[in-house]
DNA sequence: GCCAACGTTGGC
DNA sequence: GCCAACGTTGGC
């Protein structure tokens, strides 16, 4: 079983959101980066676990962790021509975008801040502490993994 | 709101 | 295939 991290702009879908889901569960759309995509496509698997970030908030945190519930298939936003997230170049035959459903698990009892987890040097070889790191979907080695959950209290 | 870092696009 | 221009991400 493989760990990973998925970033989210609380202000448009947070942690909270994902608890109060029908089913606690999401459809992980609108991911428009290559290498996301193929982590989403390909890497992701029913039952990996996934950390829960909170990007442009006050402050970045991981905030909960989530369970893989539906393997990759293609986004349909991308089909939607009224999303934002329309993509002209892609069809039903050849769909250029995947997404996952995930299903929340736990809210950590505390929210690990950016700050803290730069503070851990366990963590130090994680993507997201990485300087200039964008990519929205990360894979996080087990030991990161289990530190997180240990420090996060679940 | 600023801006550094990075990814993508498109002219050549 | 290079690389400048542009758009986006995300911490601060």
């Amino acid at each position: 079983m493989q760990h990973w991290l998925l970033k989210t702009e609380p202000e448009a879908f947070s942690f909270d959101d994902l608890l109060r889901a029908p089913k606690k569960t999401t459809g992980w759309d609108g991911i428009r980066n290559y290498q996301a995509r193929n982590f989403l496509r390909d890497g992701m698997k029913k039952g990996d676990r996934v950390l829960i970030y909170h990007s442009n908030a006050e402050p970045p945190a991981v905030v909960g962790v989530a369970e893989v519930v539906r393997e990759g298939y293609p986004d349909p936003t991308q089909f939607d021509p009224d999303d934002d997230h329309f993509d002209a170049g892609a069809t039903r035959e050849a769909p250029r975008w995947f997404q996952v459903d995930v299903k929340a698990w736990r809210k950590l009892k505390r929210p690990l801040s950016l700050d803290e987890l730069r503070s851990v040097r366990a963590l130090a070889k994680m993507p997201l502490l990485q300087r200039g790191q964008r990519l929205s979907v990360q894979p996080v080695g087990p030991h990161e993994f289990e530190l997180i959950l240990e420090l996060g209290g679940t």
